[in-house]
DNA sequence: CGCTGTTGGTAACGCGCGTTACTTGTTGAA
DNA sequence: TTCAACAAGTAACGCGCGTTACCAACAGCG
């Protein structure tokens, strides 16, 4: 492999090359070679030498060894994320964010699988495995990211680094984390519905409990209150998040009132549970948006945007909420306090055609 | 931070401890302690000392630097893997498959991303970005994948260390890949509607020139050939590969024949085409499977499982595909042969309730 | 002329660990 | 008693690099 074809224009990579062999090629000092490849402001080399060894490293095809130079300086570059996402790729922008944001600032991102019990559950043990390994890569900050909205115990050892959570948040409080505004987001969904001229809005809701439902929930009555009208609580039912469930949901909701009393619009809290409700209305030789505006949330793409007609939702910011976490990584690990425990990302409405 | 909380019951990790530190604390040579953490055979070390060690481990948290050990053993544990499905994570379970099968062998997985540009097209520089940056690493070997089956152009720097691609193939047919057996899966999927007494099948076709279509298309057209018929090519109707191309495709065939000559099935060469279909034939008053039965493929779960009915589908392989990369890279890197220069992978049949 | 400051480098140490070669103490057989 | 064989360990080297301390040559200055 690797074999050097005379006449070749690429320059041919020798394995093993190291600052040494340049340095001899180059008929300087390693010393020499090292200050050059690092920039260094304050080493004093001619011009003449440094273009010299810049073409040594050129023509030996040099690869600096980033593990050998993390043991000498101290400093790997790496951060580790630990998260179920691989497991369920629901979020994966998650990844692709921090991951952009990585490679932005030069640093590797290591992902290392949780299992989704590990992450929540107290079950000491396998729990750490994964941020043990991080840890053995001798990475400088830890990021913890979760598939859904939702508080979180750290294995301990995230203590020995800075370490920031994403899409969810420490139960223990302690840790900074990054989360989305739910409650902007139910926000910003029922204004959409009212300004389209909505005042009779269902909701579909998710399980009552988590930070998600919670916190949309909130947001649609907030959006209420300042147009002056009131949640109806027999307006909101809560289903399965699946299509299954919204599907059921939405039928409860039709059926339950003659025509006119119908709701003229429904609000539903993910987009799965949104694809059902198109099944329901129309089943029911209803349309959309005409007879039944329908908003969603979470923007799961493969859905929302091939739903016909095309779902109007708003959108979980997962790839800004890895960039910044990444972000609020590089800051802790460069020595800056915690800007604020927990930090809020926008959920933005992404009009399309379903209001 | 990690402050020494007296009467913890957990071990108190204090930064920095090396393999002198246990050596110390333990009363023995670090040589030692050496022997009794990399488990060598051969070394002699008695039962008792070999106990003390492990405890001074224990007592001091002592944690390994992998860094350290690749740099003086010379074998990362590390192989890097070079996609663009960060970008566009469709084929995600590509990295789920590769990172489990990594993680079972010990193993840490890179991850880089590469725009979508950079791995097909032949445009030199950033092209190599990233796989410049992960044998900056010392990674043991690389493995490129793509979202779509397709042929691509590798770095010239893959050659120094051993390459899998998986979901795409080289298209200079020098090195090794995973790839699904389109065929076998177009096989499987209209074998399913025969079986199920459709003679008259209309097929819904990709962009027919990618390695999709093609493999799909022949699987297809085998199937019916065991059972004595022939695909008729006015059948075929392609589109683009989305729900609205698959509707407007759905709606050619459908309504291009009289009641009786209409075909019973239909074949979609992917699921979001599917979706599109499912519209076309609800819209029309048909029932699925009742009146139409509709077999998908790629099985993307959060459209198939999720339509109603469920839709019938071949799954792509993604998961076996990366684990079977990590794999025959493993293989490689241990100095066995290359198998094949192209390894299929089935494409298994999911039955749910569309056919 | 001696002194200081600057330019252009180099020698040498250590990062944390794997590994080889060597040493010491003990046992058993000749 | 002597010597080989083994058990139980240690000293020392080097992996590839960052970094500090040092050195030589030369210019400028009084």
């Amino acid at each position: 492999m690797a074999k050097s074809t005379p006449g070749e224009a690429v320059p041919v990579r020798q394995r093993g090359v190291t600052m040494k062999d340049v340095a001899k090629h180059a008929g300087v000092s390693r010393t020499a070679v090292s200050f050059v490849l690092s920039n260094r402001e304050n080493a004093s080399i001619s011009e003449e030498t440094r273009t010299r060894i810049n073409r040594a490293v050129q023509e030996l095809g040099y690869r600096p060894n980033a593990g050998a130079r993390a043991l000498a300086s101290r400093r790997s570059d790496w951060y580790g994320i630990v998260t179920e996402i691989v497991t369920a790729p629901f979020a994966v922008n998650i990844i692709k964010g921090a991951q952009d944001q990585a490679w932005l600032d030069r640093r590797f991102l290591l992902i290392a699988p949780s299992d989704q019990a590990d992450a929540v559950g107290p079950n000491q043990g396998l729990e750490d495995a994964a941020t043990e390994k991080l840890l053995e890569q001798r990475v400088e900050g830890l990021l913890y990211a979760a598939t859904f909205h939702r508080g979180v115990h750290v294995p301990a050892s995230a203590n020995e680094v800075p370490t920031v959570l994403i899409n969810c948040f420490d139960a223990d409080g302690k840790l900074p984390s990054i989360v989305p505004d739910e409650r902007g987001g139910g926000r910003i969904a029922v204004e959409r519905l009212l300004q389209a001229g909505h005042t009779r809005i269902g909701v579909i809701n998710l399980d009552p409990v988590i930070p998600a439902a919670v916190g949309r929930l909130e947001g649609a009555r907030e959006a209420l209150a300042v147009a002056g009208l009131e949640l109806d609580p027999e307006l909101v039912v809560s289903g399965y998040a699946t299509a299954d469930g919204g599907y059921e949901a939405a039928c409860r909701i039709l059926d339950r009132y003659p025509r006119q009393d119908r709701p003229t619009a429904l609000f539903c809290l993910n987009d799965r549970m949104a694809m059902g409700a198109y099944d329901a209305i129309k089943e029911r030789g209803l349309t959309i948006p005409g007879d039944i505006a329908v908003i969603g949330f979470d923007n799961q793409e493969l859905i929302a945007a091939y739903l016909r007609p095309k779902l109007t939702t708003v959108a979980l910011p997962f790839e800004k909420m890895g960039a910044l976490g990444v972000q609020t990584l590089a800051a802790l690990t460069a020595g800056q306090p915690i800007i604020a425990d927990q930090q809020l990302v926008d959920c933005p409405l992404l009009e399309r055609s379903s209001v």
